[in-house]
DNA sequence: TTGTAAGCGTTATCAC
DNA sequence: GTGATAACGCTTACAA
């Protein structure tokens, strides 16, 4: 027979041995079944004490099929934007008593399915999953579903129609951004948007002609630029709307990096910033309270609440509250903090 | 007899009825024995293949009694250095087949206990640990000695006798910036230091005065303020320096946060960053390479290679390659980094 | 090359 | 009130 490394934790077994009772009366008295006398319980917990007894999770989530243990999937776990988001997931998931198992893809497709199948190996009861930006295969995802293990997907969404998701439409705070600007009477509103083929890039581009069309104002798309989002990527967005015969005032930007690299352009250029030219941003990261030249707003996308809302979500489909093909949806709404500094 | 709800998850058992043979040869095939005939080895797999058999991680952990998952602690998982170094952490578990389960304390003990508690039912094989602002007993921690998962401290380590840890030695990175400042022709330099009881302002101080009398130049206590790291300390803290006789050119700040304060605070005194007054810092951080006066120099730590060390220190005590009262520990070495924007 | 069976720690069913 | 025992899925020593 195989010997056992002795991990030194004491077992129920023992304990009913040291005692002369059946192991199911211990486990019974730990439990305070009603049908077990007041002695043996007090005398089980005694001895149990004394031994430092802690139960073996890994025999109970084997006996039970369940591990109260949710798995948290994204592409970096280093950007802001997703260190928020842990902690909103890791809290919720607390205070529920369940466990995070994390992984990161590091955007590696492949990385980002070996981290799945662990999960699924580890029979997580569910996960949370943010996909890579180049993730255009999602069979990891439907073995998940044929596991019966559900997924929330979380801010990267993949286009899939049968799914359950929380994500931020950053159209409504666009449309708040660009508004905030009209009304400090700026006409020329500039902006550095992401690539075309993003989502994100879309909903920026739908909130800010919603605004125009809002005022009643023309639209002119000659001053939204699509750039890349690297330094060198915004310097020349940059020249390029300084460089219009509208004389440009206003800028939103893509994310707080780019608005900082605007911002330096602008001070290269000897621009006065919130006078000869405003920035609005979106908050990915902290930075801005403490640059220098923060945006004069930022539109928030509240990432620890998006963690919060999609452990909650999962929470409930594990809870068996939603039918199995009842897909949920979350869409909060972004919304624009103005700075007072 | 109980009917446990089925996962629907084929087992050895399943492939071994279907294709009658006993569990044993599967589970041997499965692992590619060599005592396995080749005819078998293939028909179970192909089987397996087909029925999307997946091996049930929680009874593999039940039986060996080993889980192959790492219990990580923080106090902060959305603090920049924290998210760097789970980043590290989880990276190098990664790459060894560790699975990273997660917790944060909120700098709450209770807490940090109930953490630790979960993560000893659990059976994580080991624990990385940064200890909360006030925790002041460490039983919970003994008890995981006792039930002999062992513990690397990391960072924000308790002050104990025998424990492993890996943490960051501020002092060399202060003797260099001061260096730095000095070979600028700096002569006059203050430092913005934190609270004089903790570890890290008294390597920083210690780092500040060796510095100085390596070139054999005399100390004055009174360029060091010891600040609470608040905006209005900070600018209080600007004020004295900026208010003595000897006029000061160049300040060592306890971390971004504040030298991005400090900045503001020089900026309003109408002073010309780099040429009236320098800054140096403590990256705490990725924030400085995108503020509009980033400090000239930052002191690095590292926390992605901390995680990494840290992770990998573990690692090793599991594999047996430390006797278990062979306490490790790694003191990494902060390191300047001058910043050429 | 394959089969048999014990055992990991716990819970639940059934019997007394 | 309590005890005996099967079962969860898997690995492995030993037998054949």
């Amino acid at each position: 027979m195989r010997k056992v490394v002795s991990s030194g934790q004491p077992t129920i077994k023992e304990i009913a041995k040291r005692l002369n009772i059946s192991v199911s009366t211990v486990s019974r008295a730990l439990h305070d079944h009603h049908s077990i006398g007041l002695r043996t319980k007090a005398r089980v917990k005694e001895l149990a004490a004394e031994l430092n007894y802690e139960r073996n999770q890994t025999a109970i989530y084997f006996q039970q099929g369940k591990t109260f243990t949710i798995g948290i999937l994204l592409p970096e776990l280093s950007e802001a934007f997703f260190a928020s988001a842990i902690s909103g997931i890791e809290d919720t998931a607390y205070s529920n008593n369940y466990t995070v198992l994390l992984g990161q893809s590091h955007d590696d497709e492949a990385r980002e399915k070996q981290i799945i199948q662990s999960m699924k190996q580890h029979r997580v009861d569910g996960c949370i999953v943010s996909i890579g930006k180049n993730t255009s295969n999602y069979e990891h995802f439907e073995m998940l579903q044929q596991a019966r293990i559900p997924v929330v997907f979380f801010d990267r969404i993949p286009d899939l129609p049968d799914m359950h998701a929380v994500s931020c439409n950053l159209e409504s705070g666009t449309v708040q951004a660009v508004d905030f600007l009209l009304k400090q009477g700026h006409r020329v509103i500039g902006m550095i948007n992401g690539p075309e083929t993003m989502v994100a890039s879309k909903e920026r581009a739908a909130g800010y002609s919603r605004a125009l069309h809002k005022h009643r104002l023309k639209y002119d798309p000659k001053l939204i630029v699509n750039a890349d989002l690297t330094n060198a990527g915004t310097e020349e967005a940059m020249q390029y709307l300084l460089s219009l015969k509208r004389k440009v005032t206003a800028i939103v930007t893509f994310n707080d990096y780019v608005a900082m690299d605007a911002v330096q352009y602008a001070l290269k250029q000897k621009l006065e910033i919130n006078k000869d030219i405003t920035f609005v941003s979106y908050a990915n990261t902290p930075v801005s309270g403490y640059t220098a030249f923060p945006p004069a707003a930022s539109v928030e996308q509240f990432p620890y609440e998006q963690g919060q809302a999609a452990t909650n979500m999962l929470l409930a489909i594990l809870n068996g509250e939603h039918a199995l093909n009842d897909y949920q949806r979350t869409i909060m709404e972004s919304q624009l903090v103005v700075h007072n500094r």
